[in-house]
DNA sequence: GTGTGTGCAAAAGGTTTGCAAGAAA
DNA sequence: TTTCTTGCAAACCTTTTGCACACAC
């Protein structure tokens, strides 16, 4: 893990001072070449299992959510009680599990592209999200 | 609003007890031709209003998730702090107004089918939920 | 030294639950 | 009379906030 370097310089460059507690959470959210989707409980965990050390779940909170204004975090929209995150920014779908409550990516040429004819007036599309939803085939509906 | 008769078939039907909470909900969200959005608290405060009559919100609660359970109203995934729910239950998707948090329906003409290409083994596809997020052309990102 | 970030504990806010009283069958 | 439903208050859980202390620069 010599990315911190990296990681720091990053953050500097958006304006955010790296601090050991921002530094410790890029470790985990990119040092990986797979991209994950995770929630913040989750991500406190792992903190805490891999690092042996707590982050303040403000600071998780506070953090994640600089990431993710900065871009570096996209946030998923699922009907869940948690907020589910994703290290993969990249233009793309999920795929979410009822069963085990994962997420799965979608590549892009396993969703064709969306087509919308409608506009709203002094409105910009922000973005175009794709949720679908599955199930075990033989589980009772809703 | 004497559609009181078809609402207790309805309810009977599905194994519901016509009470008189489910009949007043049932009047609140289906008298009316048109479907609209709304969030239970939106919900509760139209039938205070309308009906001059509170429905305690535990009651609320449950009669939506009934409702819901029987396909008789669709919830729909945004990431916000509330769970929004549709009476329109046709297949369509949805544009949220960011600056208003206003969900606005999208015909079916207005944004092509989804082609998936994509399996998951073992798993049926329960829905594909489109959302179109927008704001205003002068709003700073995110 | 100044301004930003951290962390604790408390608060907030939506949703769920337990349980006793009430209504439907 | 049996079973389902209601409603209140409390519990729950995730997320946010206030504030004192610590750290980055």
């Amino acid at each position: 893990m010599k990315n911190l370097n990296i990681y720091t310089e990053k953050l500097r460059e958006s304006g955010l001072r790296p601090t050991r507690q921002r530094l410790k959470i890029c470790e985990v959210l990119f040092s990986t070449e797979k991209t994950f989707h995770f929630t913040i409980n989750d991500l406190s965990k792992i903190i805490e299992e891999k690092l042996s050390e707590k982050i303040s779940l403000a600071t998780v909170y506070n953090t994640v959510h600089a990431f993710k204004k900065k871009g570096y975090l996209k946030e998923i929209s699922i009907n869940t009680d948690k907020s589910y995150f994703d290290t993969n920014i990249t233009d793309h779908q999920h795929f979410f599990d009822e069963d085990t409550s994962e997420l799965i990516d979608c590549g892009e040429d396993e969703v064709d592209s969306i087509n919308i004819k409608k506009n709203i007036t002094g409105k910009r599309i922000k973005s175009v999200e794709v949720l679908i939803r599955v199930a075990s085939d033989n589980q009772n509906q809703n």
